[in-house]
DNA sequence: CCCAGATATTC
DNA sequence: AGATCAATATCTGGGC
C-alpha cells in the first residue's frame, strides 16, 4: 500500500476568535462600515483571510472554533484569568455573529462548546482529525496551540503580516524554543503568558525555562528537583510553584470534547447562494468582493460540478511505527492510546459488573471514534487457541508485535488492564481465547464490530472480518493485499506470503474503520444497549463455557457407538436381502430406484427438484400401507430402523471425534452472530441437537457427565418461555391468567378453549391445544396443524377459531406484529433487538408469506433468546460472586447445563434458578424447572 | 475440492 | 401451488 496512491485528507482547524481579532485590528473600521454604522471590517477581513488560507492549503475539511460567552472551567481555577485582556471592543463583538452567519451561508462549519474555549474545540477537532487519518492544520495566533503539534499536526502561526503564516511543525518549535511541542506547555507555564494575564516565574523566560526542561525532562521533574536549582531564579521558582502548577493546568487543552460532529461533517464547498447574497447585501460588500468570496468557498478541491468533496476514506492508512524494546511500546501507548476514562459518558462498564439493561443510553459513536483497536492474528479455537501477532491501532498510528514476546507481554497486560474500556475489537470472544493462550485477559471492551454488525443486520451471514469489511465498508481485503497498482510495480514476487506484520496491522485498520462506520449506525438503530448490556457480557460467559468444555464418558460413548453400529449393520443386511441386491441406503437416489422402479411402489410426493422423497414420514407411510410379510414391507422396516440407528451411530462418532485428548472434554464453539433471531448456535460439534425425543437417541445424553472434581450435572430449563412472552407482549388477560393459575398449563388452556372443566380435558384435547399454542408463534397454518395432529383441515380450522375467540388479544397481537413490521420494515424484541423483513412487500407470494411467518416468530423467539442471554450472564455472575466452583457448561436455547461441585448442589440450583427466573420482569412469572443427576440424561426432569 | 440437495437432529 | 420458526451436520452426486 503506497501512501501516495491514497493521499491523506487535510483538515484545517481555525481559531475563530484569533482570526477575528487579527482581521479587526488589521483593517480600519472607517473604511468598512455599512451606511447605518455597522462595522464590517472584521467580517470582511476574516472571510478574505480564511479564503486565502483555503486557497493556499486546499484542505478537504474545515472547522472554525469559537469561544462561548461566559466563563469556562479555567476561570474557576484562575479568577484573574484573562483579566487584563481588555474586553473586546463592542465594534468587534457585534461582528462575531455576522461572521458566524456568513460562515453558515458559505457552507463552512463553525463550532463552539459551552464552558470551554475555542482552544479546546480546536484541540478536540485536531485530535479527531488525526484519529481519522487526516493531516491537520491549525490556524491560530495562540501559542498554546503549539502543544498540539506532532507528525500529523502543523500550526499555521501568523507573522507580522497575516500573509506570512509560519508552518510550525515539531522542528520549528524545537528550533525556536528548544523544547518539543509536547513540552511547550511546561515552558509556557514557567514563563507565563502576558496576553492572557498569566504570571510566570519572575525573571524566567523562554531561555531558562527550556534549559530546565532539557535538564530535568519536564515540569514535574523540575518541580521535584526545585531545591537543586540555585540562584535567584531557583528561588523565584520555589516561591511560585503553585502558580506554575496552576498555569500548567490552565494551559492544557481539552482534546476529547463531545462536539456532536464528525470530521466528515466538516466538508465545505456548498455555498448557500441565496443566503450569501442576502447577507453580503446587508453588509454592503462590493460586487468584486462577493464574487471572489463566493468563488473561493464554492471551489472545494476536486469538487465535481459542485457536488461534494472527497469522502474521508473509510480506512485510515496506518502509519506504522517500529518497536525496539519495552520502553518504545510504553511510550507509544502513552502517546496514542486514550485511557478508558477519556472516552466520556461511561461506556466503560466492566463486564464483570454488569449494569442493568439500559435501553436509554445508546450513545457510543463518539467514544468509538476516540477508541483504539486491537487485532490479534491467531487461532481462536477453544482448546487450541493461539496468538501469533498483535496489532494496535490508535488514531492513524499502528504497531505490531508478538503478544507472547516477554519484552511486550507485561506492557500489553497493563494496557489491557487500564485501557480496555476504550478498546474496539472484532470478535470479543475470539479475542479472549487468543489472549488467554498468551496468558492475558481483558476486563472490558468498548465495541465489537462483529457483534455490532450482527445487531445492525442479523440476516447478514458474515462472521469473519473480511466479510464484514466487504459488507459494511465495501472493502475487499484480499484485493487490497495482492491487487495490482498497489505500489508493487515491477515487484511481483511477494504476493504469496504477505508480511504477517503488515497483514496484522492492515486488519487492525479495517477493524478501526468498521468500528467508526458501525457505531453511529448502531446508535441510529438504538442497538448499542444490546451490544453493551447483553451481547458483550454474553461473549465473556460463552468464552468461559467453551474453554471449560463439556465432559463426556468415553467408555459410555464407545459402548453406544458399538451398539448403534451393530444394529445399523444388521438392518443393512436385512434391507439388502429384501431388495435382492446391494445398495447404498444413504442414497435417496438409489432408494428411489429400488422402491419406485424395482419394487413398483406407488411414488410418494415429489421433492422440490422433482425426485420422489424418501424421508422418514414418506417411508413410514409406505411401510404401514405395504403388505405384511412382503419384500417391500421387510425392506422398509429395515430401512427405517437403519436410518435411525445409523444416524445415532454417526452422532456418537462425531462426538467421540470431538473429544479433546488433552482433557477428555468436548469444546464446542457457540456462535453468537449467525441466527437471524438472536439465538446462539453451536458448531464443531453442535451440542444443541443431541437427540432427546426418542428413548434410543436420548441415551446419548448419558454420555455427558460431570468432569473430574465434579459430582453431578444440573439441567435447568424454562417452561414455555415463548408462550409466556406472547402472554406478556399481547397483554391477553386470559392467557396471563392461565400462567398464573399454575398447574398444568396446556390442560388449563384446553379447558378454556373447549369450555369444559379442567378435569374433563382429555389427553387428545390437551395435545391439540398444545400444538396450537406452539404453532401460533410459528405462523403455523391450519393445514400444517391438521397434518401434525392427523386431523381433518376442518377440525384444525375450528380449533384455531375457538382458540382465537378465547385469546383474542393474542390474535390481535400477532397481526399487529406483521402490520408494524410492514410499516417500519423491522420487528423488535422486548429488548429492542431488530430484524428486518424486506420481503414483507415482495411481489412474490411465497416470499411474502415466509416473511410474515418470520415477522411473527422473530420477536418471540428473539425475546426468549435475549432473556436466556441475560440469564446466563446473571447465573455466571451469581456463581462467581458466591465463589462457587460449579460452572455453566452448555446452553441449549432454553436450557442451561451446569457442572456441579460437591456440596454445592442446593446452593447452585437455587442461584441458577433465580438467575433465570428473574432475568426479566414479565406480566407472567418465568418458570424454571431443574433436575440433578450423574449424567445429562439423568439430570432431565 | 466445492456446492447443492436430501435427510436427519435440536429448540 | 404450498402450507412451521431457528439452527448444524452428514452424505451423495454432479461439476470443475
Amino acid at each position: 500500500m503506497d501512501p501516495s496512491t491514497t493521499p491523506r485528507p487535510t483538515l484545517l482547524v481555525v481559531d475563530g476568535h484569533s482570526l477575528a481579532f487579527r482581521a479587526f485590528y488589521a483593517l480600519p473600521v472607517d473604511n468598512f462600515s455599512t451606511e447605518d454604522g455597522q462595522a464590517t471590517n472584521a467580517v470582511y477581513g476574516f472571510l478574505t483571510m480564511l479564503s486565502q488560507v483555503i486557497e493556499a492549503e486546499k484542505p478537504d475539511r474545515v472547522g472554525i472554533a469559537f469561544d462561548v460567552k461566559g466563563g469556562t472551567f479555567r476561570n474557576e481555577l484562575l479568577t484573574e484569568y484573562k483579566g487584563t485582556r481588555e474586553a473586546a471592543p463592542e465594534e468587534l463583538l457585534s461582528q462575531l455573529p455576522l461572521i458566524q452567519q456568513a460562515l453558515t451561508a458559505l457552507g463552512v462549519r463553525w463550532i463552539e462548546k459551552t464552558g470551554y474555549e475555542g482552544d479546546d474545540v480546536i484541540a478536540t477537532l485536531a485530535t479527531m482529525g488525526e484519529r481519522d487519518g487526516c493531516r491537520v492544520l491549525v490556524l491560530s495566533g495562540d501559542r498554546d496551540a503549539f502543544q498540539l503539534i506532532d507528525d500529523d499536526v502543523t500550526v499555521l502561526y501568523p507573522g507580522y503580516h497575516f500573509k506570512d503564516l509560519k508552518h510550525m511543525d515539531s522542528a520549528a518549535v524545537e528550533a525556536k524554543y528548544h523544547v518539543t511541542p509536547r513540552q511547550y506547555p511546561d515552558l509556557a507555564a514557567l514563563r507565563g503568558e502576558t496576553s492572557d494575564n498569566i504570571p510566570g516565574v519572575p525573571g524566567v523566560g523562554d531561555g531558562f525555562a527550556a534549559k530546565w526542561i532539557n535538564q530535568y525532562g519536564g515540569l514535574d521533574a523540575i518541580i521535584e528537583h526545585a531545591d537543586e536549582i540555585g540562584g535567584k531564579k531557583g528561588e523565584a521558582l520555589r516561591e511560585n510553584l503553585d502558580q506554575v502548577r496552576l498555569n500548567r493546568r490552565v494551559n492544557a487543552l481539552v482534546r476529547d470534547l463531545d462536539l456532536g460532529v464528525t470530521i466528515d461533517d466538516l466538508g465545505y464547498g456548498h455555498v448557500d447562494a441565496d443566503l450569501t447574497e442576502r447577507l453580503f447585501g446587508e453588509l454592503q460588500f462590493g460586487e468584486r468582493t462577493r464574487t471572489k468570496l463566493l468563488a473561493s468557498f464554492n471551489t472545494a478541491p476536486d469538487a465535481l460540478g459542485g457536488q461534494g468533496q472527497p469522502a474521508i476514506p473509510a480506512i485510515v492508512e496506518p502509519l506504522v511505527d517500529t518497536l525496539t524494546d519495552v520502553a518504545s511500546l510504553r511510550m507509544w501507548i502513552e502517546q496514542y492510546c486514550p485511557p478508558a476514562d477519556a472516552t466520556g459518558d461511561g461506556p466503560d462498564r466492566s463486564l464483570d459488573v454488569i449494569a442493568e439493561y439500559d435501553r436509554q443510553s445508546t450513545q457510543c459513536a463518539d467514544a468509538v471514534r476516540r477508541s483504539w483497536t486491537l487485532y490479534v492474528d491467531g487461532d481462536a479455537k477453544p482448546g487450541h487457541a493461539e496468538a501469533r501477532m498483535a496489532a494496535i491501532m490508535a488514531g492513524a498510528h499502528a504497531v505490531a508485535f508478538d503478544p507472547a514476546d516477554p519484552r511486550y507481554h507485561d506492557t500489553l497486560r497493563a494496557l489491557l488492564d487500564t485501557h480496555a474500556g476504550s478498546l474496539s475489537v472484532h470478535g470479543f470472544k475470539e479475542l479472549l481465547h487468543m489472549l488467554a493462550a498468551a496468558d492475558l485477559s481483558c476486563p472490558a471492551v468498548l465495541f465489537d464490530t462483529n457483534l455490532g454488525g450482527y445487531l445492525i443486520d442479523p440476516d447478514f451471514q458474515g462472521g469473519g472480518l473480511e466479510e464484514c469489511a466487504a459488507h459494511f465498508l465495501d472493502i475487499h481485503i484480499d484485493e487490497r493485499a495482492g491487487g495490482p497498482s498497489q505500489g508493487t510495480l515491477g515487484f511481483e514476487d511477494d504476493d504469496q506470503d504477505e508480511d504477517p506484520v503488515q497483514r496484522c496491522i492492515d486488519h487492525a485498520a479495517v477493524v478501526a474503520a468498521l468500528a467508526r462506520r458501525l457505531a453511529p449506525e448502531l446508535e441510529r438503530r438504538e442497538q448499542y444497549p444490546l451490544l453493551r448490556d447483553i451481547e458483550l457480557p454474553t461473549s465473556r460467559v460463552l468464552f468461559h463455557m467453551e474453554r471449560i468444555g463439556a465432559s463426556v464418558d468415553r467408555v459410555r460413548l464407545d459402548e453406544l457407538h458399538a451398539q448403534f453400529a451393530d444394529e445399523s449393520a444388521r438392518m443393512e443386511t436385512i434391507a439388502e436381502r429384501a431388495a435382492g441386491r446391494s445398495l447404498n441406503l444413504q442414497s435417496p437416489k438409489q432408494l428411489g430406484v429400488v422402491l419406485f422402479e424395482e419394487m413398483g411402489l406407488k411414488p410418494t410426493k415429489k421433492t422440490r427438484k422433482g425426485s420422489y422423497t424418501t424421508n422418514a414420514a414418506a417411508l413410514q407411510m409406505l411401510y404401514s400401507t405395504s403388505e405384511e410379510g412382503s419384500k417391500a414391507n421387510e425392506f422398509l422396516g429395515a430401512l427405517l430402523r437403519h436410518r435411525e440407528t445409523n444416524k445415532l451411530k454417526q452422532i456418537v462418532e462425531t462426538l467421540i471425534d470431538a473429544i479433546d485428548p488433552k482433557d477428555g472434554r468436548i469444546h464446542t464453539t457457540f456462535t453468537q452472530t449467525v441466527t437471524a433471531t438472536g439465538r446462539l448456535s453451536s458448531v464443531d460439534p453442535n451440542l444443541q441437537n443431541i437427540p432427546n425425543r426418542n428413548a434410543a437417541g436420548r441415551e446419548i445424553r448419558s454420555g455427558f457427565v460431570p468432569g473430574g472434581g465434579f459430582v453431578d450435572l444440573l439441567s435447568a430449563d424454562y417452561s414455555q418461555v415463548e408462550l409466556r412472552i406472547m402472554a406478556d407482549l399481547s397483554g391477553d388477560e386470559a392467557l396471563i391468567e392461565a400462567f398464573r393459575a399454575g398447574a398444568d398449563f396446556h390442560r388449563y388452556v384446553a379447558s378454556l378453549v373447549f369450555g369444559i372443566p379442567v378435569d374433563e380435558v382429555t389427553p387428545d384435547e390437551r395435545a391439540r391445544v398444545k400444538a396450537m399454542s406452539y404453532g401460533l408463534a410459528y405462523g403455523l397454518s391450519t393445514y400444517g396443524l391438521s397434518k401434525q395432529l392427523g386431523i381433518p383441515n376442518s377440525e384444525a380450522t375450528t380449533l384455531r377459531d375457538r382458540y382465537f375467540e378465547t385469546f383474542g388479544k393474542v390474535h390481535d397481537y400477532l397481526e399487529s406484529l406483521v402490520a408494524n413490521a410492514r410499516r417500519t420494515g423491522y420487528t423488535e424484541t422486548i429488548f429492542g433487538r431488530r430484524r428486518y423483513f424486506p420481503d414483507l412487500n415482495s411481489p412474490n407470494r411465497q416470499r411474502r408469506d415466509a416473511a410474515e411467518r418470520g415477522a411473527l416468530n422473530a420477536p418471540i423467539q428473539g425475546s426468549a433468546a435475549d432473556i436466556m442471554k441475560i440469564a446466563m450472564v446473571r447465573a455466571d455472575r451469581a456463581l462467581r460472586g458466591a465463589k462457587l466452583t460449579s460452572r455453566v457448561v452448555l446452553q441449549i436455547h432454553d436450557e442451561l447445563v451446569v457442572e456441579l461441585a460437591a456440596g454445592e448442589v442446593e446452593e447452585v440450583t437455587a442461584l441458577v434458578k433465580d438467575a433465570m427466573e428473574h432475568a426479566v420482569d414479565l406480566a407472567v412469572p418465568l418458570d424454571v424447572s431443574t433436575g440433578v443427576g450423574t449424567d445429562w440424561q439423568r439430570a432431565a426432569h
